[in-house]
DNA sequence: GTCGTGACTAGCC
DNA sequence: CGGCTAGCCACGA
């Protein structure tokens, strides 16, 4: 595995049960804004499937984005965290959006 | 070292 | 509002 990886999963096993994030957050958190892209990738190769709650990593508006396992699973998943989903999309996604510390400046 | 792909995002039609 | 294109970063061949 690379860095860049470790530092993705190290993001998301900071997001509490009920909440999501963004890639773009997430990808801010490790200091890559621009890198959702990798971010994702990061999530799709992450050899800690059930260790990292990529299931909780949403795209931007809330959007499911995809799944590795499948994205009715990831939904399921969301739904089991008491995290609503409706058509592909989180429902009142602004109030379970997690927000990492801003380690930076 | 170069090309192509991907769990993305924003802009344009 | 919906679909498509371009740009971005990291990884694999």
């Amino acid at each position: 595995m690379t860095l860049f990886q470790e530092k993705v999963w190290k993001a998301l096993q900071e997001i509490p049960r009920g909440k999501v994030s963004t890639y773009q957050d997430v990808a801010k958190a490790i200091g890559s804004p621009q890198a959702y892209r990798a971010v994702g990738h990061a999530c799709n190769q992450n050899p800690f499937a059930p260790r990292v709650p990529c299931h909780r990593v949403v795209a931007s508006g809330g959007k499911i984005g995809g799944f590795a396992n499948g994205l009715r699973a990831k939904i399921k998943i969301l739904q089991q965290e008491n995290v609503r989903v409706k058509n592909g999309q989180i429902v009142d996604f602004e109030s379970k959006h997690f927000i990492f510390k801003p380690t930076k400046k």
